[in-house]
DNA sequence: GTCTATAACTCGATAGAC
DNA sequence: GTCTATCGAGTTATAGAC
């Protein structure tokens, strides 16, 4: 049913998704590459068959990540959507990606601020710089068509929502009680209608 | 103005002061004793002159920090006041913490899942547990007395809660145009009433 | 209180056999 | 595709001189 096509995809990504629920669990830099060939019974040596080097693994994940993330975002934003109705599909389309690819949005989370500062991961920077134009873009619209409060402080709400949203990949476990939708569901209720009585 | 009572209270807190804005920068594990040492103007051995070890460094800012701050939230939770309102001292007490405190706090939020592994460190799991009570309870009461919206999910809005402030550390800058006060302040107004028009 | 010198160890990565 | 064997760099920590 799988195959057929490339040529070597199985062990290859097979030994990535061991390297990403290390180094999501531990941190890139407490996860040796011994820590990853263990957990994939083989021996240190033979993980540079398949990878160049430690960094290109994590290189890898999160550029595949962000990439596939990247695509929602613009289909998003080009849609025929108000302000506010793009704010909260953003939302759940993050809450979506915290389900479907827990481990890359946790490195991202914990150690991309580290990454950042080496050449190779200036891209983490340009992304963040994309995604903070996207919301306060959106806060800014929402704030004009009345549909959000006047008087907002857009740049530190939007703060509030970039971190509350992406550090839930801390406690929230996919494939337990809830499922995305619910606790975008929740989160955006509180963001909106606030929790007074 | 200072001394005469403690026997060498000047030179040791000034090391361990360095060594919490560097492991706070960096992350604990990606700072080395050399790195605090050439910060501090000496040699690496030096240092143990002063500390049995890096972890003892690290063990003593996040449990100096972390009394410190129980002190205020037993305060406030054994106080004269409201739910509501103990909820909203407990968040500007953290918001507080963040400022007078920002490496303490950028390092608890960024190594302590880390550290808590250790023995050594088992406090910060304890704390941990106490902290949930502490809101929970909170929540509980201000949904009970009707401050607080029914059916609130309180475990859910509980880590909202938690994340959000603790996060703040990472762009909040002490001494910057915006005071704690502030911060609390609009983040209660987010929380409290919401973002819609 | 700091420096010199170094032990003991762990890490990422490589070369070549199988 | 994996193993054997190992290099070289970097790490925490120590012992003793100054």
């Amino acid at each position: 049913m799988s195959a057929a096509s490339t040529p070597e995809p199985s062990r290859r990504s097979e030994l990535l998704g061991i390297a990403a629920v290390l180094f999501a669990e531990r941190g890139f830099k407490n996860t040796t590459v011994r820590d990853i060939a263990d957990a994939a019974g083989i021996l240190s040596g033979s993980l540079y068959h398949h990878f160049d080097s430690k960094e290109s693994m994590v290189d890898e994940l999160l550029d595949t990540f962000q990439t596939e993330l990247w695509a929602r975002y613009d289909e998003i934003e080009a849609s025929d959507r108000t302000p506010k109705q793009k704010l909260e599909a953003v939302v759940r389309a993050s809450f979506q990606a915290i389900d479907e690819h827990h481990s890359e949005v946790a490195i991202f989370q914990n150690d991309a601020a580290y990454l950042a500062g080496f050449d190779r991961f200036a891209y983490l920077g340009e992304r963040n710089l994309k995604f903070r134009e996207l919301w306060t873009g959106l806060l800014t619209a929402g704030v004009a068509s009345g549909e959000l409060r006047a008087g907002l402080d857009v740049e530190l709400v939007y703060r509030f929502l970039r971190d509350t949203v992406w550090v839930a990949v801390r406690w929230y476990r996919p494939g337990g009680a809830l499922t995305p939708a619910d606790v975008a569901d929740q989160y955006l209720t509180i963001l909106l209608e606030g929790i007074s009585q």
